[in-house]
DNA sequence: GTTCGTGCAAATCATTTGCAGATAG
DNA sequence: CTATCTGCAAATGATTTGCACGAAC
């Protein structure tokens, strides 16, 4: 469920590099570094797992968290917080599939769900053998105080 | 919307004492203190600010931080991470109603929602007036190579 | 009386900030 | 060339742990 898509390595790369054009982002070695691990890996990571992955490239750990802060910023990635340990980033941006996450209780095995539909989710989830099922659903979004102005990027 | 129907002081005590034995914790007094905080008040709340309305009865930060958990574990809080700074718990025991929250990202208010199905309350929501609205959606169960047994209290 | 819970101090882990030098556009 | 990034060091913030004392059942 909820695949990604295989992509070769020059593809991932064109990719990152559109992503951060799109978001007015410097193309720069870090980010690219960073993007297209998100890009072509199973996620979500952890900054540590992020960063075990890039550092043989120098990168520092502090600057994979300026990059995904950057990225958030700019809805090219998204936040999982899974209730145990640190919070996890995915990528969300072009060629991305809509999806959420199953995070078992015990052994923390998590998989993904292209579904959307609470109710109908834990049917699905339940015939697939998982018991003791909760979820948690938020929603963010400019409120009408607010207004609609240049903050995050979704609609 | 999502009220927490008003309840007496005693009748608070009453119910956070149930929830505990229920849960086989004993009822001491930080831990009365902290739920009841909780069962009575509108939430979520961080660690923090349910110290400093505890920590007039000497409650210590620490033995809210373990307090938390042992509800965590007993299904009695239930944990929200809204993105910004610390994570927060609200009460879901005896008397609770299950329900989602509305995050604005510019002014950070917390709206409580009744409604549990995912497009029809971005719809909502956009009646409201909310724009840029996203959502986060995660499942938590144990996995059937997990098996059913003695840990999260929930089905 | 045991077992479980608490306070306090201190450790650990996650994340942020300051600043001088490096680099993309 | 200039604004934007980055690395490194160090600060901050959140959460956890160790241990001796105190309280619930």
């Amino acid at each position: 469920m909820a695949h990604g898509k295989k992509h070769g390595k020059k593809e991932v790369e064109a990719i990152a590099i559109r992503c951060l054009k799109k978001a007015d982002l410097r193309a720069t070695k870090p980010r690219l570094a960073v993007l297209e691990i998100l890009i072509g890996s199973h996620g979500p990571f952890t900054m540590e797992e992020l960063h075990k992955k890039v550092e043989k490239d120098d990168v520092d750990l502090v600057t994979v968290y300026r990059c995904i802060a950057s990225f958030q910023e700019s809805g090219i990635v998204g936040r999982c917080d899974f209730g145990d340990g640190p919070v996890r980033f995915e990528y969300r941006g072009e060629g991305s599939e809509h999806h959420h996450h199953v995070v078992c209780t015990k052994c923390r095995k998590i998989q993904s769900f292209d579904y959307c539909l609470v109710d109908g989710i834990e049917k699905i989830l339940k015939k697939e053998g998982y018991s003791h099922i909760s979820h948690s659903l938020e929603f963010f979004g400019l409120c009408a105080k607010c207004g609609p102005d240049e903050h995050s990027p979704e609609s």
